[in-house]
DNA sequence: CTCAGTGCAAACCGTTTGCAGAACG
DNA sequence: CGTTCTGCAAACGGTTTGCACTGAG
């Protein structure tokens, strides 16, 4: 969607990865890494196959899932779980090094946003606990500007409890 | 498993909650409410099934399913989603009232520890995208101090990708 | 006595896997 | 040519749902 050039780079990276690793560089590969590097979105599996079927790609589901494992062990895509029942894909091209996302609860949509003081949280984490840290997480649920100025309102679900335990 | 005040006092307040929605107060739903309130872990389904298997309480796992519904919705009990492919709940009760989890990627235990600077980060994410917050989720995944002395090393996975991208 | 809750089993849905046939190297 | 991939469909595992029956209020 975005440049070509980027993508490009980012689709030859995949490329050497998989010769490097003595694996095969099948069209049905590429054409998924494309979809993922071409995208700056947050991609679900059934947006993947839409993207493909559009291209008049003709790859079959398990091979978008056994590429995307491929991608993600690459380290050149992340793997996104925003608890809404599926994974999401991003690449780690074309991105800030560090970002976390604003999820939003009514539309969905994701906003990246940086939060430079994450390192210092692990950092004290890891020495308080005798953690090793690999990779964290972050995710901000709530309400986007759109639907605010939509008129979305959070709905309350159940009703509140009485009493506030904090 | 620890203190049976603090569950009574959650378990009574879960009974309120019940009443004054209207719905009924049943021994099933007083059971899994105890088996929560009683852990100070958090929970799976199947860790909470097998809790109330050794009490001899025969409780169908729609049913444990249903109640936690009413256990997250009273705002009693907090869902929790580590990428496991399954749920977990955490009391709200007998915790501190805003902590982070470290998980460990060999073991799956989970450590709860404190990241007082969110409040700001969340403050700030809002300022600058019109986003209003509701919840967030901050999770470190790592390796615990206990599977680091056992000599439990992080196993690359996939091989690492030539061009590290940052 | 009535309406909601419960248990069972089937349905769901995203993901994984087994296997015969196609393709990369 | 052998090894790996691909596509299909069936299997999987956590969760949800439909329905007859039980039980709380």
């Amino acid at each position: 969607m975005t440049t070509g050039t980027r993508s490009r780079s980012a689709l030859d990276l995949f490329c050497g990865y998989l010769r490097e690793q003595g694996l095969p560089v099948t069209g049905q590969r590429e054409a998924v890494a494309r979809v993922v590097f071409e995208s700056d979105a947050h991609l679900s599996v059934d947006q993947i196959e839409t993207v493909l079927r559009e291209r008049k790609e003709r790859i079959g589901k398990a091979t978008v899932y056994r590429t995307l494992d491929l991608l993600v062990k690459s380290r050149l895509v992340n793997e996104l779980d925003f608890g809404e029942g599926f994974k999401r894909y991003e690449p780690r091209f074309s991105r800030k090094a560090m970002h976390e996302h604003l999820v939003c609860e009514s539309c969905g949509s994701v906003t990246e946003f940086p939060a430079p003081e994450l390192p210092a949280i692990e950092a004290r984490a890891a020495r308080e606990h005798g953690f090793r840290p690999t990779r964290h997480r972050l995710e901000i649920y709530g309400l986007c500007a759109k639907c605010q100025a939509d008129g979305v309102e959070i709905t309350p679900e159940g009703i509140i409890c009485p009493i506030e335990i904090v």
